[in-house]
DNA sequence: CTCCTCATTCTACTATTGTAGAATGTAATC
DNA sequence: GATTACATTCTACAATAGTAGAATGAGGAG
């Protein structure tokens, strides 16, 4: 019954302010943390549509709404990290990172950081 | 006037299709290469729908269709990659591959990929 | 107690996506 | 030349996503 699907890029963008915060978060806080530039109501619709798909737990406190998120920054990268590397990538790790390189999209630091955590995996 | 939009996802499949075949194909090729269980005219409105986005082109042939790919695998999956690291692991590929790791997803011929590149792309 | 303010909830509308039947047109068949 | 087959193009429709005004309702001000 676990749908887990993707969010829509406006809903990971309210995620994304959300996990950056110190939860329970209200709608203000999430429209001052966001880098769109949404109306104070649009920002609310996709609260409370993340609410409908199990991303937020929401709990009146006064005429606000304090939102908690429900499912973990890190739960969710590793669901799309995966679906992302299956459907993309024919699976193959080596070639996601393959292709960030051609892209030009590697920094030297990036390749520090990678050859450090295979390290650290090695043995 | 470089639009570069994501694929929707059976878009996307009927591209992977196309990509692994050799060029030019026909709607019946994709639809033979393809998981989806289609009807033949929904694989014709996504080759239509991609030829409008620019990925294909499209030529006809007696009273075929002969498609074209516009954009290569290798550069979409190039942009999909960045902007998946940038949206959703802020920009750190080794928070992508960790994420990977925590989720199960690398192998043990992953990891041994990874080093091999990394290697090469060494000093 | 009444009125105002402001967050939230409803409602709405457009564009996109998934999916495919209906209509069309041309190549092959008789 | 008339008829059939079948690929393609049109048309359509429901669901999702982006965006936000209108209506509502409760807390705070007077």
């Amino acid at each position: 019954m676990d749908k887990a699907k993707r969010l829509p890029d406006a809903e990971l963008e309210v995620m994304q302010a959300v996990w950056s915060l110190e939860p329970p978060i209200t709608a203000a806080q999430v429209q001052q943390n966001v880098p769109s530039d949404w109306k104070a109501t649009s920002v609310l619709t996709f609260l409370s549509r993340l609410c409908d798909r199990g991303f937020l737990s929401c709990e009146k406190e006064g005429r606000q709404n304090l939102y908690t998120p429900l499912v973990t920054r890190e739960a969710y990268l590793q669901r799309e990290s995966r679906s992302f590397v299956e459907r993309l990538c024919g699976g193959s790790v080596k070639n996601l990172v393959a292709s960030l390189s051609d892209a030009g999209a590697l920094t030297e630091n990036d390749l520090d950081e990678l050859r450090a955590f295979l390290d650290a995996q090695g043995r």
